[in-house]
Formats: C-alpha cells, sequence, structure tokens
DNA sequence: AACCATGATTTTAG
DNA sequence: CTAAAATCATGGTT
C-alpha cells in the first residue's frame, strides 16, 4: 500500500518534469498563443493537484471524464508515455524475478514439519493444499491488511495462550500426546484459516489495484509491464505480513512443543505420602515386586501417579535397591539392626513370622532380608548370610545414609507392624513361586526358605522361615 | 558448584 | 512386548 502511494506520488513526479517538457514541446510549435499556454497551464495544473483531491466518485467521475474528452489530452499523454519510456528503464530492472526468500522457505519447512502447513495427515484439507501450493508456488497470493493482520496475530496469540493456560492446568500429570496434538490441530486450523483470509484479502486488494491501474491507464501512461510490476510489489508486501503469519505460527508451535516437552520431561518427585506407598508396598512384597497390572492401578490411583510411573518406579527402586544393597552391605545390615530394635521395641508380640520366635525374631528376618541383598556380591548364599548374621554384632557402628536409614526403618516399621499384604488391599500380586527367579532376592530366598509359597500370604519375610543357620 | 536422590528415557537382552 | 541396566535431567541439599 505504501507502494501504491509513492507510485502515485512517483506520478506526481512525472507530471512535474513534464513542466520541462513543455517548452520542447511548444518549440515544436510554431506560434504557440498565450491562450493555448493558459490551456495547458491549467491541465497541467489539475493533473499536478489530481492527487491532492478527494475521490468522490461523482467528482471524480465528472473530472475523469473532462480530462478524457480534453483535446489536447492526446497530445499530452503521447508526451507523458515518451518520458515515462525513459524512466521506466531504469525502474524496471531494479528489481525483477527475486529468488524466493530463504527466510520464509524456512518458515514454510519448518510448518511443513510441524505438520501445519503440510498436508493433514487423516484428510488434507483444502486450506493446506492450497497453503502449500501457494507457498511453493511462488505465488503467494495471500495477505491480509496490516491492521486486520494484526488483529489476527493477536487472535492467535489469545488461543495459543488459552492452550498454554490449560496445559498448566492440567498440572502436567498426564499430558499426553493427544493434547499436543490436539493443540497443533487448533493451531494448523487457525493458522489456514488466517491464511486464507490473507489470501484472499491479497488477491482482492490486487484486483482492485489493478483495476484502478487499468483504469488510470486511460488518462495517463500506464505499461501492462507496471501494472505487473504493481502486483509484485504488492505481494512482496503481503509476502512480508504472510512471513510474520508463519513465524508467528512457527513460533507458537515452537513454544507449544517445547512447553510439551518440558512438562513431559520435568521431574517432579513424588508426594511423601505417594513415595510412601510405594516403598510399602515395595517392602512388603520384597520376594517379588512386580506389582500386577491391577496392583500398579491400584497403586496409581492411591498414589495420584500414572500406572507407568507406577511401573518407572517399580523399575528404578527394584534396580537401585540391588544396587545399593550390593554396595553397601553394612547399612543395610544396620537398617536391618536398627529397624529390627526398633520393631522389637515397637511389637512386642510380633509372631507373625511363621512360628520364628528364636531370639529376636524381627531381627532375623530384616538380617535374612539384607543378608538376601548381600548374596549378590557374595557367592555362596549360606556363607552370606552367616556373614551378615556375623555383622549384625556390629550394628550399633551408626554410618547409614540419612535419606535411605529413615525409610527403610520406616518400612520396615510398617512391614512388621501390620501384616503387610492386607495392607494395600492388592491381594493377588505376585504369580505363585518361580517368577522370583529373576529377582535378586528370589535366588538367594528361595535357596534358604524350601517352600517359595511365601508370596501373597505372609510372603513378605521370605528366608527365615526355617534357614539352617 | 558439587553432589546426591530420583523420576524418566533410552538402550540392551530375552 | 517386559524388565534390567545404563543414562539423562532435574530437584534439592550441602
Amino acid at each position: 500500500m505504501e507502494d501504491g502511494q509513492r507510485m502515485y506520488s512517483q506520478q506526481g513526479g512525472l507530471t512535474n518534469m513534464s513542466g520541462n517538457v513543455l517548452p520542447q514541446y511548444n518549440m515544436g510549435q510554431d506560434e504557440p498563443s498565450d491562450q493555448r499556454k493558459q490551456e495547458i497551464g491549467d491541465i497541467l495544473q489539475q493533473i499536478m493537484t489530481i492527487t491532492d483531491q478527494s475521490l468522490d466518485e461523482a467528482q471524480a467521475r465528472c473530472r475523469k471524464h473532462t480530462l478524457n474528452c480534453h483535446r489536447m489530452k492526446p497530445a499530452l499523454f503521447s508526451v507523458l508515455c515518451e518520458i515515462k519510456e525513459k524512466t521506466v528503464l531504469s525502474i524496471r530492472n531494479s528489481q525483477e524475478e527475486e529468488p524466493p526468500d530463504p527466510q520464509l522457505m524456512r518458515l514454510d519447512n519448518m510448518l511443513i514439519a510441524e505438520g501445519v502447513a503440510g498436508p493433514e495427515k487423516g484428510g488434507g484439507s483444502s486450506a493446506a493444499a492450497n497453503a502449500t501450493a501457494a507457498a511453493s508456488g511462488g505465488q503467494p497470493d495471500s495477505a491480509i491488511e496490516h491492521s486486520d493482520y494484526r488483529a489476527k496475530l493477536a487472535q492467535i496469540r489469545q488461543i495459543y495462550h488459552t492452550e498454554l493456560e490449560k496445559y498448566e492446568q492440567s498440572d502436567g500429570s498426564e499430558i499426553k500426546n493427544s493434547d499436543y496434538e490436539a493443540k497443533l490441530a487448533q493451531i494448523r486450523q487457525v493458522y489456514q484459516t488466517e491464511y486464507g483470509k490473507y489470501e484472499q484479502a491479497c488477491n482482492e486488494f490486487t484486483t482492485h489495484v489493478v483495476n484502478l491501474l487499468r483504469e488510470q491507464s486511460r488518462t495517463r501512461p500506464i505499461a501492462p509491464k507496471e501494472i505487473e510490476r504493481m502486483v509484485t510489489i504488492i505481494r512482496k508486501k503481503f509476502a512480508a505480513i504472510e512471513m510474520q503469519l508463519k513465524q508467528s505460527t512457527c513460533e507458537a508451535v515452537m513454544i507449544l512443543r517445547s512447553r510439551f516437552l518440558d512438562a513431559r520431561r520435568k521431574r517432579r518427585n513424588f508426594s511423601k505420602q505417594a513415595t510412601e506407598l510405594l516403598n510399602e508396598y515395595f517392602y512388603s512384597h520384597l520376594s517379588n515386586p512386580y506389582p500386577s497390572e491391577e496392583a500398579k492401578e491400584e497403586l496409581a490411583r492411591k498414589c495420584g501417579i500414572t500406572v507407568s510411573q507406577v511401573s518407572n518406579w517399580f523399575g528404578n527402586k527394584r534396580i537401585r535397591y540391588k544396587k545399593n544393597i550390593n554396595k553397601a552391605q553394612e547399612e543395610a545390615n544396620m537398617y536391618a539392626a536398627k529397624t529390627a530394635a526398633a520393631a522389637a521395641a515397637n511389637v512386642g508380640p510380633e509372631g507373625g513370622a511363621a512360628g520364628y520366635n528364636v531370639g529376636g525374631g524381627q531381627a532375623g528376618m530384616y538380617m535374612n532380608l539384607n543378608g538376601g541383598d548381600n548374596y549378590q556380591s557374595s557367592d555362596n548364599s549360606v556363607n552370606a548370610l552367616r556373614h551378615v548374621i556375623s555383622q549384625s554384632g556390629g550394628y550399633s557402628s551408626d554410618s547409614m545414609h540419612s535419606t535411605p536409614a529413615s525409610m527403610y526403618e520406616q518400612h520396615m516399621n510398617q512391614q512388621i507392624t501390620p501384616h503387610p499384604r492386607s495392607q494395600n488391599g492388592s491381594p493377588h500380586d505376585q504369580k505363585p513361586d518361580d517368577s522370583t527367579d529373576s529377582w535378586c532376592a528370589g535366588a538367594f530366598m528361595q535357596g534358604l526358605d524350601g517352600e517359595g509359597d511365601n508370596y501373597d500370604g505372609s510372603s513378605d519375610e521370605p528366608g527365615l522361615k526355617r534357614p539352617k543357620i
């Protein structure tokens, strides 16, 4: 549009130039009369001021008509054409075909890659096709006037922000791909709608300008090439808007995606309670800490996390439990002693563990438990067990990690005090025996206790049933 | 800043 | 596919 105005003023420049030309023209005439001079002066005056005049329809029509019918018009017109001829050359050389804007291409590529502009999965929309065609065809007949465009941009932004809020609202507890896709689809739709409008506006405007120029070409010299050029200029202008639209969309997509990834990636510690529940389950099913799908669901529900998170947790827990145990026997033993002591103190009548009342029944249990862990590193289970037991003497020394210690202690206690499996209400978690094979405890525990039935039932403390110490 | 605990992801093995 | 193992990345602590 600015170009359009510029062009008009350019036109003014041309007419001004005719001031120089006029004498030549007059020189060509034998005897320029004063009257003629006057007439020409009037016409020039009219031409020069024509752009300043308001374009009242009727008035304009009238003036146009007058101008067209003026007897001097053909002569002046030809002169103007002549002058134009000379100036146009330089103008025309200045531009010409320009390569497609790399930036725009980049944006296009990205939009296509992000699925905003490209063919839609599962049903290409015409808008998308149009967008792609227009973009690749180098014929971006698309635009919206600046103000209009800004409004659209604002709209897009708003939609985007709304989506963001929804995201944050959803707490990230379970951000799914589908959410992302839905939002992306929304962006895509907005984009395509806007693109369509943009296209339409551009075409309308171009048509308008072309018509205008055609109309004006009757009164002033406008070559078809110039019209073409004008169209190109308009398109260039509109292309800038197009680019902004695309850029904005890209930005929205990028932010959306980064948010999505962030939400997905960000690690959020589970609540104390959730961890407690999980640990509870873990330790109470230490012999086979592989919750069934139902158990997982139950845990997930109780902990306010997803089933996958439960699975992750157990995966991590198992591996880390094992690792940690291997690495630090003493610590484990210590925990055992501690918890055993605590349990002994807290729970007098425990008989729970199948008639294992000897001395510190609980202590034995824990020792065994921890011993089991040790076995991983040590070769012989019996030896290991002995080792553990012998170590139990030095429990007094205190050097456990603060965190694990309390944790273990806690859970150990829980393990003892209430009867474990009834707690969680996930009755059937373990498949009967042999599933324990893979689990580290399983091997030695099985080795220790004759029957591997302990699962599910009073399973928790596997060994110890009647270990031959 | 270094460090560790921990949830999540990726890689590997079956 | 599942699970183990390795690894990444972050939250929280020191």
